[in-house]
Formats: C-alpha cells, sequence, structure tokens
DNA sequence: AAGACACGCAACCGCAAACAA
DNA sequence: ATTGTTTGCGGTTGCGTGTCT
C-alpha cells in the first residue's frame, strides 16, 4: 500500500480525471466542507455526503474523517489512566473488538483505543510477559490478553480468546448518529430522511441498531418532517433528550459543534 | 548539530454483514 | 432468492515528529 504523503488536494492536482477519487491526508478546506455538509445536512448515504459536499472522496472516507476526527464529541484530550484499565479490562474480555471497546467509552475511537492498544498497551504487556516467561511461566494470562487477539480479530474470534460467550453483552448507544433534515423537506436534492424512502432511512436504522436500538424517546418516529433528531447523547454531556425545532436545533447544535470542535470556531 | 531510531497517529485496504432493488 | 450497493470493522501501512546517540 502506498499513501500519499501529501495533502489530498496536492494528489488530486495530479490526477487527471477531475472526478479521480482524492486519498491521504486531509486539507483543513475538505474537513471544513465535510463538517458543514454534515452539520447541516446530515448523512443520507456516505457516497452522497462525499457528492454533495463537493468532495472528490470516497464515502468510506468520509465516514472515516467524520468518525475519527470531525465528530464533535470526540475527546481530545490523552487517554487516560482510568480509561486505559477500561481498555485492558475490556480487550480481555472481548478480545479486539475495537468497535464495541470504544462504544463503552464515551468520546473515543475504535481507530484511537486500537491505535493506544497497538502503540503501547500492546508492547507494554508483550514485554511483562516476556520478564514473566523469563522468571518462570504463566505470564501469559496478562501478556497475551485474550491470546493471539492482538494478531488478528476475526480470525481469533474462532480459536483463541476463550472469553467465551463470544457474544458480547449489548452496548448502549452512545455517539450521536444523527439524522437531520431542512425545515423545507431537505432542501436541494438532500434526501429527506423522513420519507422513508430515502437511503438514510436504512442508514439511519442501522446506525441506531449499532447504537444499540436505544429506546430513544426523542426518536419520536421518524416521520416528523420539521424536526431534527440527535440520538443518544446519553453517555455525554449532551442533553439525552435532544428533539428540537429546527432553528433552535441548529444553532445549539452548532454552538455544541463549536464548543467540542474548536477548529470550527470560523462557522460560529 | 546531524543523523538514526522509535513512536504515535491518520488513513487505507480488504472483508463481511446488512440492506435494498 | 439473488444480486448489487453501502456500511462497519479490524488489520496494516507509512508519514511526521520527538528522542536518543
Amino acid at each position: 500500500m502506498v499513501r500519499k504523503p501529501i495533502h489530498a488536494d496536492d494528489a488530486g492536482a495530479k490526477s487527471t480525471e477531475a472526478s479521480k477519487e482524492r486519498k491521504g491526508l486531509w486539507s483543513p478546506e475538505e474537513d471544513e466542507r465535510l463538517f458543514t455538509h454534515i452539520t447541516y445536512h446530515g448523512v443520507s448515504t456516505w457516497s452522497s455526503v462525499a457528492q454533495l459536499a463537493g468532495l472528490r472522496r470516497s464515502g468510506k472516507s468520509c465516514r472515516l474523517r467524520w468518525l475519527n476526527y470531525l465528530r464533535p464529541d470526540l475527546k481530545k484530550e490523552p487517554i487516560s489512566k482510568r480509561e486505559e484499565e477500561t481498555i485492558i479490562s475490556l480487550q480481555q474480555s472481548l478480545g479486539n473488538r475495537w468497535s464495541t471497546i470504544a462504544a463503552r467509552m464515551p468520546g473515543r475511537t475504535d481507530n484511537e483505543i486500537k491505535n493506544y492498544w497497538n502503540s503501547r498497551i500492546r508492547k507494554r504487556l508483550n514485554a511483562a510477559a516476556s520478564r514473566a516467561a523469563g522468571c518462570g511461566d504463566g505470564g501469559d494470562s496478562a501478556a497475551e490478553p485474550s491470546g493471539a487477539a492482538a494478531a488478528g480479530g476475526k480470525e481469533d474470534s474462532a480459536n483463541a480468546a476463550p472469553p467465551p460467550a463470544a457474544q458480547p453483552t449489548p452496548i448502549p448507544a452512545r455517539f450521536p448518529v444523527f439524522g437531520c433534515q431542512l425545515p423545507d423537506g431537505a432542501g436541494g436534492g438532500i434526501s429527506s430522511p423522513g420519507s422513508g424512502k430515502s437511503p438514510q432511512s436504512s442508514t439511519t436504522a442501522s446506525m441506531r441498531q449499532n447504537a444499540g436500538d436505544e429506546s430513544d424517546a426523542s426518536d419520536g418516529g421518524g416521520g416528523d418532517s420539521d424536526m431534527v433528531h440527535f440520538l443518544s447523547f446519553d453517555d455525554l454531556d449532551y442533553p439525552g433528550d435532544l428533539l428540537i425545532d429546527v432553528p433552535g436545533a441548529m444553532d445549539a447544535w452548532e454552538s455544541q459543534l463549536c464548543y467540542a470542535n474548536p477548529m470550527m470556531s470560523s462557522l460560529c
């Protein structure tokens, strides 16, 4: 895999096709476009987000960027000791199910946790393991939690990690996956989530399911076309039950965004 | 001061599951 | 029931930066 080291702008400039997808690091301008688009229009499908936001990026890339970096509820501070303990504990019981682990750690992403594990904890545990091995045996319990888990989650779920019940317990919803709709019925080509037919409905549904099928009272049943729904801030400091008329919603939403994401202060 | 090395992080890839047509 | 599309996940890669020699 050869990844373009510099900003995608440059990579894009190189491609002959204007429509060619860009890769590599995101430029601030791309970030702003994506952020603004999602803020105002929500996510129908990620591929459409890329298009509508005028980004020559794959939907996948947009999704990743949003989830791992732009999302306003992300914690910016380093992982604390306590969080580290949580990670270790969850990794031992769940294996390399980073998304599941992340779901239990508000403000943290699976990628962040995975990176943290791979770059720090695993190393530390390996060192401890080899020390323990030097002293005798038995160190393996803590050393390579869930054994080969560190080497590969998918396969080992089958042959490693005794953590029986391989089925993790249901995870409560965590992140504010949201469907957002403009008051006028999703202005200008944005498919409206409430109208049921659009891809959004499936996306939102699956995201909700992913978020744990929380009985989100605020959800109110998806039909109300004039509402903006924010889902499940429950583990955060956000009000758990935001259901706001659009004009106010945008203000509230933006203020939260600006609060959480100084980068976007220019929008505020 | 300069080069080598190690580390952390962002982002890509491939695969599988979920969903829609 | 089948096929195509989209999303989500975990593993891996490689750049940028800090630290050490």
